[in-house]
Order: C-alpha cells, then structure tokens, then sequence
DNA sequence: GTCTTAATTTGTACTCGGTATAAAATTGTG
DNA sequence: CACAATTTTATACCGAGTACAAATTAAGAC
C-alpha cells in the first residue's frame, strides 16, 4: 500500500514543528489537570493511601489516560526533575579556567545567593518532602533520581575535561558531591522542621562546602579538582 | 558466599534461646530450599522473567509460604545483607587511638587483603551481579541497601565519636564512603566484565582511597578525621 | 500411643499498579 | 460533509502483595 503524500508530510511535521493547535493545548490543559488534582490529593491523605483510579475519577478521565501521560503513579509526584541536569551543564560549559568542581561549587553559591526554588525552604518544600518521606514509593523514585543525577554529572565532568566518558574519577567525584548534596538538603530540611521559622542556608552551605573540598581532595591530580 | 560460624551462632542466639526442634530444622530446610531454587531460577531466566508462583510450584510450596519467609519478591535473591554493618561496627568498635575513617580505611584494606567474599571479583560475583544490573527491581532494592547502610555507617561513626546521633557530618562521612565502595565497586564489576581474567585489586583500592582522602578532607576538624 | 495446644502452611479471594488491545470519540484537513 | 490521524476509553489481563479462615503439623502432657 503506497503512502499518499499528506502521510508522508503530516510525519515529518511532527517531530519538529509545534501546530499548536486545539489537540496540542487540550492535551497540555489535561496532562497539567490531572498533574495538579493527584499533587492536591497525594498531599491531602498521602501518596499511598490514593489510587490511580482516585486521581483518574477526580480528573474525570479513565486510568488509561492517567498512564498515558505519566508512565509510573510516581511520576504524577515527580514532575520536572531534568532542569537540574540542565542547570549544571550550562555551568560546566560555561566554566572558562575554572576546574568544573570549582564551576560547580560556584553553582551551588550563586543558587543559594539568588534563593533558587532547589535550595529554597519554604513551608511548601518541606510540605512536599514529608509527603515523599511518608511514602516508600517515593523515597525509591528519589533515590532513582539521585543516581540518574549522579551517572549524568559523571558524564559531564568527564566530557568537561576531555576525559574517557567512564572515566571513573569522574564518576567518584559526581557520587561524592550529589550525595553531600543529599546530605545536605536532608539536614536543611530537618533543621527546618525542629525550628519553626526558615531556615538560613548559612548552614546549608557550609555542610556541602564540607563535599566540594572533600571532592576536590579526592580529585587531586586529576583534571576535575 | 559461606557464613563462619562464629557469625551463625552470634545471629542465632542473639534473639533468645532457640530450641533446636523439628520444627526449626524444617523451617530452616524450607527457607534455604526456596532461596536456592528462587536464586537458581533467576540466574537462568533473570528476576523479571520469573514469578514468585514460580519459585513457590518450584519449591512445592505455596505462594503464601514464600511470602511468609521472604517478606518481598527482592529478598529472595538478596539475602544476608546485614553482615556488612557488623564488620564495621566492629572495626569501629576496636579502633583504639585510630580515627574512625582511618580504622574503616584499615577494615578495606584487610579486606581486599584476605580476599573477602565483599572484593572478590569472581565469575559467580560477576554473574550475581549481572542478574542485578538486568533487573530494575533489583536496582532499586540496591539503591535502598545502599542507603540503609549509609544511614547505620552515619550513626556508628556519630556514636564511635560521642556525637549526638544525627549528627550531619557522621552523615556526610557516611554518604561519602558508601558512595566511594559503590563507584569502586561498579569500577570493579565493569573491569573485569572487560578484561576476560580475574582484576587485581590495586584499582580497586587505589579509587577506594581516593574516596578515604575525600572522607578525610570532609572530616577535617571533626573527631572523624 | 493419644489428646490438646500452638505454630505453620495452605487456599481463596481480594487490592493495586501496570500493560495489551481494540473499539469509540475527537480533531485536523480537504 | 467525508476521511485520516490522534486521543481516549472500556475491557481484560498479569503479577506482587495482603487478609483471613481452614487445614495441617509438631510439641508437650497424660
């Protein structure tokens, strides 16, 4: 059967070309629906105590078209996770003659300076946190994302310095500072959740300070410190 | 993998006096045999392609029974993971004047020295580990190990230090070394899938104490270091 | 040995996340 | 309107894990 031509030009405008038209944005207005009712009702009673067929029928739409948009119940949760990724790949191009661990500790100092949303320790963070933290399914999908972050950056770092993409120095480096990250951001939000009032992120920095000098030791000699 | 006596009496006894009945033996019998058959099927056909319906008929035994031993379908192939704090409980506990980084550092290197089954590099390592990397469930029970032990190292060194137990920099330690072990570790397992032989472990520990240093480095100032 | 009691095993039925598939509804286009 | 492409839906299924009561089995007393 030969393919008539609005076949084979309706397929190549697809990937690249955004019609914008009714289909498109009924389709972003339902993703960003759905998205916002399960966020709503996994804070109310907890990721675990609602079902997909909860947020399907508060959604009126069917279970299907929940997993149509979100591959896994978590990801309803989990939205807009690569701008990390992003975040620090423009940092390490944009390195000059800094080491990229020196690029990325200036990073983490111009976040914290500027009050980015990933170091920001609203009351809503800390809302979103305890719900993740109640929920095993959630803590798992964290501890995914960490090691994603961690395999990414070790490519970076090693694309940064025109090293083997394997290079295992750089994973090492990657591993040390996504975790003292982690560690860091969990006593932030431990902090913030004894103490009433925000937190200053003075605390904050100095902790993860504390993995970019230990990265940095464990980098000597190599291109990364 | 064989287990000394010594580590099978300390476990069994530590509960309370248990008689060795009938009754024990054979729930002893039964455990073991489901866990050498599940084991065995997931090496053939991999964890994903084998249900638990399947090692319960297989074991002739039901599913209920399997469950009841096993508490997820993932223990069945992870089992005596434990093992691991103890050795560095102890290590910490006879460090004497040492630091607590550089009595963990002296545990690895024994380890690595004696060939302990944790650093051994054998085929059947390989393998095990082979089913896990295929299997995203047991990446994930991985990952949470990993944090388990993360979360004990943190406590052990806060408690070997007499600092207060959450302590964020026992915690940093703690992230930075397990994340040392698994970069070194994966370093290891990806060597020796390269190179046909068997990998010394030089590589090994030399990336490991490019990790103890980083720890160090972390720790300077603390009663870690 | 038998009887009683407690522990273990089993069958059954269920929930929930997730997939496969095909039919139905909706939208874009001529 | 008609026709093609896309999206949504209904339905049926699979596998992990749980609840619960019935059935089996060992331990201990007599």
């Amino acid at each position: 059967m030969p393919e008539t031509d609005r076949q084979r030009e309706g397929r190549q405008r697809a990937p690249s070309a955004k019609p914008d038209g009714l289909r498109e944005r009924k389709k972003r207005e339902t993703r960003q629906l759905i998205s916002n009712i399960a966020t709503k009702l996994f804070t109310e009673r907890g990721f675990e105590h609602v079902t997909v067929d909860d947020v399907a029928a508060a959604a009126n739409v069917s279970k299907m078209t929940v997993f149509n948009y979100f591959p896994r119940k978590e990801d309803l949760f989990f939205d807009r996770s690569d701008d990390v990724q992003q975040l620090l790949r423009d940092a390490l191009d944009s390195r000059g003659r800094r080491s990229p661990v020196a690029a990325l500790r200036a990073l983490a100092h111009e976040l914290v300076e500027q009050r980015h949303g990933f170091v920001k320790m609203t009351p809503g963070i800390a809302g979103f946190w305890k719900v993740v933290a109640d929920s095993p399914a959630l803590r798992a999908r964290t501890r995914e994302i960490s090691e994603e972050l961690e395999r990414d950056l070790g490519r970076m770092l090693a694309a940064s310095a025109g090293a083997p993409e394997g290079d295992p120095i750089a994973r090492l480096v990657a591993a040390l500072l996504v975790g003292a990250w982690r560690v860091a951001f969990r006593d932030a939000l431990h902090r913030q959740r004894s103490a009433r009032a925000a937190i200053s992120p003075e605390v904050f920095l100095e902790l993860l300070d504390h993995g970019f000098t230990a990265a940095s030791a464990a980098a000597r000699g190599s291109p990364y410190a």
